[in-house]
DNA sequence: CTGTGAATTGGGAGCGCTCCCATTTGTGAA
DNA sequence: TTCACAAATGGGAGCGCTCCCAATTCACAG
């Protein structure tokens, strides 16, 4: 496993570094023989191009990096991130790309890691996980002039590219769904104000029971913050409103809830029907099922590198957005088998 | 935000370019003067070293890769992982080195991966999670000669170095409090046998028992995943052997047994109690409160980095091996207060 | 057989840094 | 002041690749 160079496997194939090189890139201009003949004695050798060299030369790195601003608390306790991260991690692995993974933690952190990201040469482009309102680093990210992907839609869509999924659209569905079922007085717990996430759910849920002329009860609104502790405490807080349907901003949310509504004794769906959102394995295993809007977890993050990967070979103008659909998957916690 | 180059800072400093890459890697001699100059130039300028032309030059590329092996499936299932990276993450900041992550999700993922890992310059040491017995990646990865740290126990454990918690004590620790609150009949949820945790938990269960002139009743053991599901169907086989006491080798597993058991109309601690293994977040908002055994889940991320670091600094003979303590934390599901 | 243009090939320059070594500068004892 | 030695500095070579351009080879029509 010595260390081979460009040189050495020509010097052994007999032809110049040049041809070589254009064997490995795949560049066309080689003759069939030629191209025969390098490919089997880079075979034979292991030969592996050194990455630096390759980079230095070509101002191209091969590699993109994942950034997870400080305010996306929730990343370790959401099942929702490990799949994304997954399906990041294969869309690199299906074009060819390394991935970097920068996990802001504190304020020294982020500034390291903005410098770091922001350094010639290291990464071709960047994914950056929406933050919170108020959250800078996307903004700092933006100064670097390297191309960009927001996963999520930003605070300030102004100029960046970003990818999403249709969270009004899905929220709306799931409300409607309830609506259908004859649900009257249908509460929902948000996710968190400061999160794009969290608004545009809340707007999918005002906007279904508008469009079907009912009015929003405020005492049916109350604000989760995508954990289970968070969706348990926020359920307490909407029992005395006596809902007999809950929208929950999450999937997480949801098994808070219903365990809130199962220690007051209540039955799911008969006194209380609920609705989740992303459809996390977990939700498969509960009882009840939890009917809930499914998220096109991996392909998402297969997406977000295809577009990041096209503004690199392709320019970042004009800035690419793209929203993915989803689907309400009905299982039991709805209670559309009673009705 | 122009490339700049050392030899652009060379000549607005008026020094040449050695000395301020003597300033730029911290090098004494250097005089005071030139030293301070030199960082005000860069400081204005906001000039970063080329991360490709460095590595070239000095053959280090202050990276190093996660390597995720097929086998664990429960990546992105149970916390223990995404806290365990953020361990990770955190430790490659505090050193400055940029992590790299590698999910190998397919046959074709593992052998691209592989190569791309292998390849000469990319990364200056791997870090690669414990996979499943019969897992070849460890031992593909070896052949590359890199430094490497195997997070938890290999299987062939031969050269490598690795960082691992005490898992058989640990779990001697949990089982012998459930032997000394006075349960008779103490069943376990495994994990899987293929796994070194499986193996070494279920020891330190048989110990326990062992060492208090008991004897081990294999009705009252039985294997699990690593998932909610897993303890779910694990503790429906194990309840016909009338346990009074569950050691579960994760919390996970404990969430899904303790259900199956509220399902069956049995109360927890008094009918049948239960010890989890993780302390992950989730176990704190569960009704009753899980006692469990918790992991130092950051500080082993970030020990694992430290290590691969004093690999790549100060060579990889001898393989260093570190086992990390843990601690019972005793809360309400076993039983504790009553007894 | 010759000429022409296209296909193929080879080599030089250069990417931006580190590292070594030769040179210059500085310091203090004689 | 002079000398010896240490500290500081500068410049060349080289890391392994890509890319450009010039040179060579090839295929085929005339």
């Amino acid at each position: 496993m010595a260390d081979l160079t460009l040189e050495d496997i020509a010097k052994q194939a007999g032809v110049s570094r040049s041809t070589v090189s254009r064997v490995v890139n795949n560049h066309p201009n080689v003759s069939e023989k030629n191209r025969k003949h390098v490919l089997e004695v880079i075979k034979t050798t292991g030969y592996q191009p050194n990455i630096a060299a390759r980079t230095l030369a070509s101002q191209r790195s091969w590699m993109i990096g994942l950034v997870v601003p400080r305010s996306i608390s929730s990343f370790f306790t959401d099942p929702y991130f490990p799949h994304l991260t997954q399906g990041i991690a294969n869309g690199c692995n299906q074009h060819d790309y390394t991935l970097g993974l920068f996990l802001v933690d504190t304020k020294e952190d982020e500034d390291n890691i903005i410098r770091r990201v922001s350094r010639s040469g290291l990464l071709d482009g960047i994914l950056v996980q929406a933050g919170h309102h108020g959250d800078q680093v996307i903004d700092r990210l933006v100064q670097s002039n390297l191309p960009l992907v927001v996963v999520g839609r930003p605070f300030q869509p102004k100029k960046v590219s970003y990818i999403d999924i249709d969270n009004v659209n899905a929220a709306y569905n799931a409300v409607s769904h309830l609506i259908r079922l004859g649900y009257q007085r249908i509460g929902t717990i948000t996710g968190p104000k400061e999160s794009s996430v969290g608004v545009d759910r809340l707007e999918g849920y005002r906007k279904a029971l508008i469009d079907r002329g009912r009015t929003v009860d405020e005492t049916l609104v109350t604000e989760g913050d995508f954990t289970e502790a968070g969706g348990y405490y926020a359920m307490q807080r909407l029992l005395s409103a006596k809902p007999d349907a809950i929208f929950a901003a999450s999937d997480i949310i949801a098994v808070g809830a219903m365990r809130t509504t199962l220690e007051a004794g209540l039955h799911i769906p008969d006194d209380i029907a609920f609705v989740g959102f992303d459809d996390v394995p977990l939700a498969n295993h509960r009882e009840p099922l939890l009917t809930t809007i499914r998220q096109p977890f991996h392909q998402f993050g297969v997406s977000a590198v295809e577009i990041l990967i096209d503004l690199i070979e392709n320019g970042t103008e004009p800035p690419r957005r793209v929203i993915m659909g989803t689907e309400l998957i009905i299982r039991e916690s709805c209670g559309a088998a009673h009705r």
